[in-house]
RNA sequence: GGGGAGAUACCAAAGUGGCCAACUGGGGCGGACUGUAAAUCCGCUGUCUCUGACUUCACAGGUUCGAAUCCUGUUCUCCCCA
């Protein structure tokens, strides 16, 4: 099955500009690009929005390349950061390209034979090349002023951006270049924001090669409703490492987007066709929890397992439902310890335990914040243990509570969870 | 190089000798209502041995019964002139 690739992307919501050539030269099975920051050691869910360009590139029998900066995340890029950042060094870069790696493999294919994807590593085209052959050879084909122009840089002029940053968009610039020359990459998409590297990119292979066709195609940033950033909620970004952010996270971070940013992210995540997707709506149409349960369900088998997804689920169910402390205890201890395995955890003796003088050090100790806090916490209403509000005047005493499964307290601040576990 | 302004809690921003753990707004957290949503309303938002005590208003000293507030020095930031 071949899509039309611009066409899914555009109703994908996925298209925010485009070079107008793009659709011409898509139609004949094509290699394009994307660019990714080795900046941390996992990609987060702000790169999974790229990575599903290329997922559909790919499925539209396009070949996907994915780049890690290696070279360029020594750089910085300018776009969308209002200063100057600390550079990475080489070791930190060449650990988290290898784990970037890992999790891209999970999306693109890379042993089919007509068109298998492909990781490159700008670093390996960079480090044998000096500056004087860059300096004649790429910087003398664009012009300051055409440099200056982009927005990029217009951002930055006045709180500062040193020619390191400056220089950016020359080196990626380059990489289209390169990819052009040495891949047959035609085509370079990213989020709106890459607009002006791309842009400069073109510019440069069109200077280098005269009849050159270079294309462009960017997609909107993802943001809330409410216009701020998407997948940066409270705690910092949402990974698609699992030890970074667990699966269960992951899954309720789906389960509680808001309403409104539903039909968008439907159609960015899921990797059904336009009619299913449409299908879903109507069918979910009063019921938005059912959509954000197939939105996450989706997407967490796709970043994590089916496995990770049950488990997640499952958690959910007993944490969320209308489950009681029976529930709790008619469930068999493994499983148990899996719908347990994502929350945060605090492990004691049944000495230490013994040891906690009131029930408001326990909650402090268990949610690791201070006794000042707690108190707060438990004066606002806020704290249950084992599905119970916990009283002032339970606080103030010694903790007497049962211990689920003999072994478990199960503490909740709002909705978050919290375990502590007593060893026998 | 010369002149001026400033540094307050997560951020912004009041306070200019006792009524200040410090107005207010944002953010965050909790509660109510719901659908683990949004909107709305309410409460909390330094620490502790918690109806009280202790440590905070750039840093170090000083004046005073008493300082975020006055004085001295240090560091940093911003603005204007050259």
């Amino acid at each position: 099955m071949k899509t039309n690739f611009l066409h899914e992307l555009t109703w994908r919501g996925m298209v925010h500009n485009h070079t107008p050539e793009v659709e011409k030269l898509l139609q004949q099975p094509t290699t394009a690009y994307v660019g990714f920051d080795p900046t941390a050691d996992s990609l987060h869910i702000g790169n999974l929005v790229s990575l599903m360009l290329l997922v559909y590139l790919q499925r539209a029998g396009h070949t996907p390349i994915a780049l890690i900066g290696g070279a360029t995340g020594m750089i910085g890029d300018p776009s969308g950061k209002s200063k100057e950042r600390n550079l990475l060094d080489e070791d930190t870069i060449r650990y988290n390209l290898e784990r970037i790696k890992l999790q891209m493999q999970k999306f693109l294919d890379f042993e089919t034979t007509e068109n298998p994807a492909e990781i490159v590593n700008n670093y390996d085209w960079y480090k044998n090349f000096n500056v004087i052959d860059f300096l004649r050879n790429v910087g003398k084909h664009l012009t300051i002023s055409y440099m200056i122009a982009k927005d990029s840089v217009q951002n930055r002029l006045e709180t500062g951006i040193s020619f390191t940053e400056f220089s950016y968009q020359l080196l990626q610039g380059y990489d289209f270049y390169w990819l052009y020359t040495h891949k047959n990459c035609r085509l370079q998409m990213g989020g709106s924001d890459q607009w002006g590297n791309i842009t400069a990119g073109i510019e440069l292979i069109s200077k280098l090669i005269p009849q050159a066709q270079a294309h462009a195609i960017t997609c909107p940033l993802l943001t809330k409703s409410d216009g701020s950033k998407f997948g940066k909620s409270e705690q910092g970004n949402i990974w698609l490492d699992a030890n970074k952010t667990s699966p269960y996270k992951f899954y309720q971070f789906w389960l509680n987007v808001d309403d409104k940013d539903l039909p968008k992210l439907l159609r960015i995540f899921l990797p059904f066709d336009q009619a299913t997707i449409k299908q879903l709506e109507t069918d979910n149409a009063q019921n938005p929890n059912a959509l954000k349960r197939i939105l996450a369900k989706e997407i967490t088998t796709m970043v994590h397992s089916v496995e990770d997804y049950q488990k997640a689920e499952q958690a959910s169910q007993l944490l969320y439902g209308k489950a009681v402390l029976e529930q709790f205890e008619a469930t068999d201890l493994a499983t148990l310890q899996e719908v347990f395995e994502g929350l945060p955890r605090q492990t004691y003796t049944a000495k230490e335990f013994e040891s906690i003088a009131t029930t408001t050090d326990l909650v402090a100790l268990a949610l690791q914040i201070s006794k000042s806090e707690a108190n707060r916490l438990i004066k606002g209403n806020g704290v249950s243990i084992n599905k119970t509000k916990l009283t002032i005047e339970q606080a103030t005493q010694k903790p007497n509570f049962t211990l689920l499964k003999e072994q478990f307290l199960l503490i909740q601040k709002g909705k978050q969870y919290f375990l502590v576990e007593v060893l026998k």
